[in-house]
DNA sequence: GGGGGGATTCGG
DNA sequence: CGAATCCCCCCG
C-alpha cells in the first residue's frame, strides 16, 4: 500500500472512469466528521449525455472544468445537494459523484445535521444524505480536497476492493439514452451503506 | 422574461 | 407514487 494521508493532484488528474473505483475506501473528512467512500459514479463530461457538462461549460458546472482534486457541488430538486470529485486535467470536465459513505467519526454531528433519530446506515447512504450529514452545500463548490482546510479526501491505508461491484448509474432519465447503460457505478461489495437496487447491467 | 426538468429523499 | 421547491438552461 502507498502510505496514508493526502492524495496528490496527479491522482485526480486521470479520467473519472479510472479514478472512480480507486475512490472506494478513501475517507472524506471535514466539519467534525468523517466517512469512508463506499459508492461512487463516474461522469464523462462532453462525451456523456448524463453529465452536467455534456453541453459545455456554464456557470453551474464551471468547477468541473477547473483543476482536478476539487469538489463540484450542485443543488437539485429544489432541496438537495450532491458532491463530486473533479477529475481529469484542467479544462476537461470529468467528475465522480460520491453516492454513499460509511460513517467513521462524528456520527453525533452527522445525526444532528440530518435531523431525527436515524440509524447509522441512514446517515450517509445516498448522495444528498451524505452532503447533509457533512454540512456540504453550494458554498463548498470548488473546495480543494488536496490542500484545502475545510474538507479533505485522505488515504488511511485501506486499499480499494480488489473486486468492486460495478453496475449502471442511478437516476438517469430516459432522455440520456444509451449513456444510461454504461457500467460506471462502483461500490464496496457487501457494505450496508450501499443501496441494493439498480445494479442491473442489461 | 418565462417554463420545464433535474446525478433525490421522505412520507402517505 | 407524489410532493417538496430552487437553480439553471433553453427558447422566444
Amino acid at each position: 500500500m502507498a502510505g496514508s494521508g493526502r492524495l496528490t493532484r496527479e491522482f485526480f488528474a486521470r479520467d473519472a472512469i479510472v479514478v472512480a473505483p480507486e475512490l472506494l475506501n478513501l475517507v472524506l473528512v471535514g466539519r467534525g466528521a468523517a466517512g469512508r467512500i463506499v459508492e461512487a459514479e463516474a461522469y464523462g463530461g462532453e462525451l456523456d449525455a448524463a453529465s452536467h457538462a455534456y453541453r459545455g461549460a456554464t456557470r453551474r458546472n464551471a468547477t468541473m472544468f477547473g483543476p482536478p482534486g476539487h469538489l463540484y457541488v450542485y443543488f437539485t430538486y429544489g432541496m438537495h445537494h450532491c458532491a463530486n470529485v473533479v477529475c481529469g486535467p484542467e479544462g476537461v470536465a470529468r467528475a465522480v459523484l460520491i453516492r454513499a459513505l460509511a460513517p467513521l467519526r462524528g456520527l453525533g454531528a452527522m445525526r444532528r445535521r440530518r435531523g431525527g433519530h436515524l440509524s447509522d446506515v441512514e446517515l450517509c447512504s445516498g448522495p444528498a444524505k451524505l452532503c447533509q450529514a457533512l454540512g456540504i452545500d453550494r458554498a463548498d463548490d470548488g473546495a480543494d480536497l488536496v490542500s484545502g482546510g475545510g474538507l479533505a479526501l485522505v488515504d488511511d491505508a485501506t486499499p480499494p476492493p480488489a473486486d468492486p461491484r460495478c453496475g449502471r448509474r442511478v437516476g438517469l432519465s430516459a432522455r440520456t439514452g444509451e449513456a444510461a447503460v454504461h457500467p460506471w457505478r462502483f461500490a464496496v461489495p457487501g457494505d450496508p451503506n450501499v443501496s441494493a437496487a439498480g445494479w442491473a447491467l442489461e
